[in-house]
DNA sequence: TATATTTAAGATATAGGAGTCTTAAATCTT
DNA sequence: AAGATTTAAGACTCCTATATCTTAAATATA
């Protein structure tokens, strides 16, 4: 699969902090709830964005998780690279070590130009940008 | 990552293959130990690809894996498919259930520009072409 | 026929991703 | 101050991909 489990999650929880109601933090139990996700892997996924400067916390009643920047500065490659890491924009599509021009595999220049599309679409995609196709026109975050 | 390492292995031992000056049949011993590959791992994974009927097989000495169509009319994705499965050309980049056109998720119409231009990349991509890059222009199909 | 070579098949082991559980820390409400 | 709510952190379990090991079957050669 392009991107882990553990990204989709990630992903599917930003969107929909992106795509709630203007409210100050919201509850990681409430995402979870809605998206269909486990409470406290949900938690630890979450974490890792708010260490990363992604999203901010509050503990206690009323807390939560916000994002620390405006969602329309937030792109998903940032939540995909946070999550995964870089190898997918990175690795060779045969699993050699050192995808590069100077030593190429058979396919490495028909894959760099997908990949290089892809790292564009993510890089250009802001987390608003998805979150309104959600609130506008109504496309799902969750099964069903 | 896109393609498992399972399916990585499968790619460049095919792609050994069809790179090998005119034999009968390759011992599979001899593709391992020229791309790093454990001989056992392979031999199961090449089994696959027997069974699939993109391969064919030989006991003993003098015997090996062959081809059982010409490597120009075997494309990638059959490979990756055999190895893989279909996922990576039908499931939502969010990892929702049910990819489709009529239920999308916010990043769906993007992707399924993109996965198509990969699909037919794969699909158009035969061993015979790779395995000539490899012969003629020096291609690497290990590390190093 | 005996031996060596090679794939087939299945059992077993290892590693990492995915998911669960428990306890602690912070914050609010009463 | 006490209790409820919520995130933080770490230990632990589970599952699957990856890899290894062992034995069997087929085939060639001598
Ligand atoms: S070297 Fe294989 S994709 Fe770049
Ligand atoms: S529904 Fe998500 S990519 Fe198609």
């Amino acid at each position: 699969m392009v991107l882990s489990k553990t990204c989709n999650h990630a992903l599917r929880a930003t969107l929909y902090i992106a795509a709630a109601p203007d409210r100050t933090f919201v509850p990681i139990g409430e995402i979870a709830d809605q998206l269909g996700i486990s409470f406290h892997f949900l938690t630890k996924i979450l974490q890792i964005l708010t260490q990363e400067g992604i999203l901010r916390s509050f503990k206690g009643p009323n807390g939560g998780v916000a994002f620390a920047r405006p969602a329309a500065e937030i792109s998903i490659l940032e939540i995909i690279i946070a999550i995964d890491g870089p190898a997918l924009m990175e690795k060779c599509l045969l699993g050699l070590a050192h995808c590069s021009d100077e030593h190429p595999c058979p396919i490495h220049s028909q894959w760099v130009r997908i990949r290089s599309r892809l790292q564009n679409l993510f890089a250009d995609t802001s987390l608003k940008k998805l979150a309104d196709r959600v609130h506008h026109q109504g496309y799902r975050l969750a099964d069903r």
